[in-house]
RNA sequence: GGUUCCGUAGCUCAGCUGGAUAGAGCAACAGCCUUCUAAGCUGUGGGUCCCAGGUUCGAAUCCUGGCGGAAUCACCA
């Protein structure tokens, strides 16, 4: 059992014991001991007191006294009202050496526990690249897939592509008039890109003509409306619901292209997905509903023809569901997507990774779900984190705004490469060896720098200053795994190694047992990262370790400490370490090299 | 205007359901490599936790009201 556990059981043992009744278990409030005072677990008192009609200090030296009888504390001290306690230093080796040869430490492996979880992420628009938005969006669906994966769930992972719409028209319409017939292989470009690059094109074409009409004395909105540009893209729209085989084959063509683009950056970026959903697949069955609700009475239908649904009764707004003119909205769409995939995967729950501009949408998918009578409405969870901003405010696609998801890899390795060469760390080392070593450090800067930031929070990102590779970063957590694999491997090749036994009651210092206490730690922040979906609490825990380990290792010998019991807890603390931050950061996503 | 979220060191961020003297990193300055990887370690300076009330043994944390910022409320997605 945990300590955490015992000493809570021992304090309930003692009230009853003294015939005192706790009104509530959570008034045993039980925190880890700040540094600057001694002890390694602190009991809070102050809730405590009145129960036991005594001053904070006179309770904590009373509880204290009980408390020392368990085998696990030696010894305690009350500061006002705290009750620091001092675990008995043969729980920390224990731990330790029980726990070190255990590679998934912290994991729950649930084999067909049949608990299964959907998650979606990424959601790209097929009518331009990906920014540093996406990669934030890309990074936490698929970080918190791995962390429910450790939570025992079965994780499938899924994309909706948004690839039909005005916009795509757009692209497509762009690229007739001003395309030549070049493919991305013609212009050297990624298609994604390229496709973009047309979107560039229309919008500012788009835009002098709306600026004309403005001149000649139109109405902005008016302008906006009545632009021939604007007039040909949703002809084009039009011939593409009604499914115009030339406008179709366009249409295929030019996702094709953006798809051959998106796959590249997602293996950079190392996300997957169990299924893909296209929005052009799933806005039949957003209609069909719509007609069903309308049928039963639920959705109202308007004189325009217009489909409502009506949430006054729920304190929120009337939502549009079909346009007058029958064509469906976001909301329809998602209102399809969901019931496929009830039906595809008939999952517990269903988490939404889309950003907090969307919080009121999902609010509103909920509700009309649940007056649909879909009983598993409940079951969908948006999962909403914060926008990544620019020193000078939002990125705005629109006036170029954006920093570009496939540069900013790019720069990552190019200064990881740099920065290993001016150290001279990869010396020696093949062509091949030092390229993946270089991609996992770069990788691993970028994905800790996003990731490590509690997702509710709006982020800023300044493109002036390169991210860093010192500190709190992904490279500091690499370099400390890869000096554990090194020092692991020389004690390996000097024929030292761990005897697997307990080595029983030796001297720690406070180091090593902070190091222990945070690798005790571990399996709690899995739990609490996967109930709150912030891989953000695995990222400090690391951190907080790798820190503490580092500081260990400037102190102490490991390999040639001479006392071979406390060489033997070195060696594991140092293996255990090794496995923490290794599984914590694959749960981030990020890869762990040998050396660096 | 309504609703929601946010405001912590010069900058980027921690601070969990209220707990001790609010912490890291970056940047600045000063040290530590003939010893297991110096992408490391140690030290110095740096704070009106936006403001004002309230709740209580105790508030950065909870409540109310301000101020400042963001998002959203579309026959956009």
């Amino acid at each position: 059992m945990r300590i955490e556990a015992i000493v809570a059981g021992a304090v309930s043992r003692f009230f009853k014991d003294n015939n005192l009744t706790l009104p509530d278990q959570s008034m045993i409030q039980i925190q880890k001991t700040r540094k600057e005072f001694s002890g390694d677990i602190t009991l809070v008192v102050f809730p405590l007191m009145r129960i036991m009609k005594k001053s904070p200090v006179e309770a904590g030296e009373e509880l204290g006294q009980y408390l020392k009888q368990l085998p696990q504390i030696s010894d305690f001290n009350v500061i006002k009202g705290f009750l620091n306690l001092v675990i008995e230093q043969s729980y920390w080796t224990g731990f330790v050496s029980e726990t070190a040869s255990k590679e998934n430490y912290g994991v729950i492996e649930k084999p067909g526990s049949g608990d299964t979880v959907l998650v979606e992420f990424s959601s790209p628009n097929t009518n331009k690249p990906l920014h540093l938005g996406h990669i934030r969006n890309n990074l936490l669906g698929y970080s918190i897939s791995l962390i429910l994966e450790a939570n025992g769930s079965e994780v499938k992972k899924v994309n909706l592509v948004n690839d039909r719409g005005i916009h795509i028209c757009k692209t497509m319409l762009a690229w007739e008039k001003w395309g030549d017939n070049r493919t991305p292989d013609d212009a050297g470009m990624k298609g994604d890109h390229f496709v973009g690059e047309m979107y560039v094109l229309f919008e500012d074409a788009y835009r002098k003509e709306v600026n004309e009409l403005v001149a000649g004395g139109m109405r902005v909105e008016q302008a906006r409306i009545e632009a021939p540009l604007m007039d040909e893209a949703r002809e084009m729209l039009r011939r593409w619901e009604a499914g115009d085989p030339g406008v179709y084959s366009l249409w295929e063509k030019m996702n094709g292209w953006v798809y051959e683009g998106f796959d590249v950056t997602y293996r950079r970026l190392g996300v997957s997905f169990d299924k893909i959903y296209y929005e052009s697949d799933t806005y039949h069955t957003g209609k069909k509903i719509v007609e069903e609700g309308l049928e039963k009475g639920v959705l109202k239908k308007r004189e325009d023809g217009s489909v409502w649904a009506d949430l006054t009764g729920r304190g929120l707004d009337e939502k549009l569901l079909l346009r007058s003119d029958g064509t469906s909205v976001y909301m329809t769409q998602d209102l399809g997507t969901a019931v496929m995939r009830q039906q595809d995967f008939n999952a517990g729950k269903m988490y939404y990774v889309v950003g907090n501009e969307q919080d009121y949408h999902f609010k509103v998918l909920g509700l009309i779900l649940d007056e649909l009578g879909y009983e598993w409405a409940g079951s969908l969870q948006h999962i909403s984190y914060g926008m990544v901003e620019l020193p000078s405010g939002k990125m705005k696609s629109r006036e170029g705004k954006v920093v570009d998801a496939d540069n900013l890899i790019e720069e990552m390795i190019e200064t990881a490469g740099r920065l290993s060469a001016e150290l001279g760390k990869l010396d020696g080392l093949s062509v091949e060896e030092k390229d993946e070593i270089i991609r996992k450090i770069g990788m691993g800067a970028l994905k800790y720098f996003i990731l490590k930031v509690d997702p509710k929070k709006n982020m800023i990102f300044n493109p002036e200053e390169s991210i860093d590779f010192n500190g709190n970063t992904g490279p500091f957590i690499q370099y400390t795994h890869a000096r554990i694999c090194s020092l692991l491997k020389k004690a390996e090749d000097n024929g030292v190694r761990a005897e697997g036994a307990d080595p029983g009651s030796i001297a720690l210092s406070d180091k090593e047992v902070r190091v222990a206490a945070l690798l005790h730690e571990f399996p709690d922040v899995i739990a609490e990262a996967g109930k709150t979906c912030s891989p953000a609490l695995i990222a400090n825990l690391v951190y907080n370790l790798a820190k503490e380990y580092n500081q260990f290792y400037h102190d102490h010998q490991v390999i040639k400490e001479s006392d071979s019991r406390v060489r033997s807890f070195r060696l594991q603390l140092s293996l255990l370490t090794g496995h923490v931050i290794r599984t914590g950061m694959g749960l981030l996503g990020i890869d762990m090299p040998e050396k660096m």
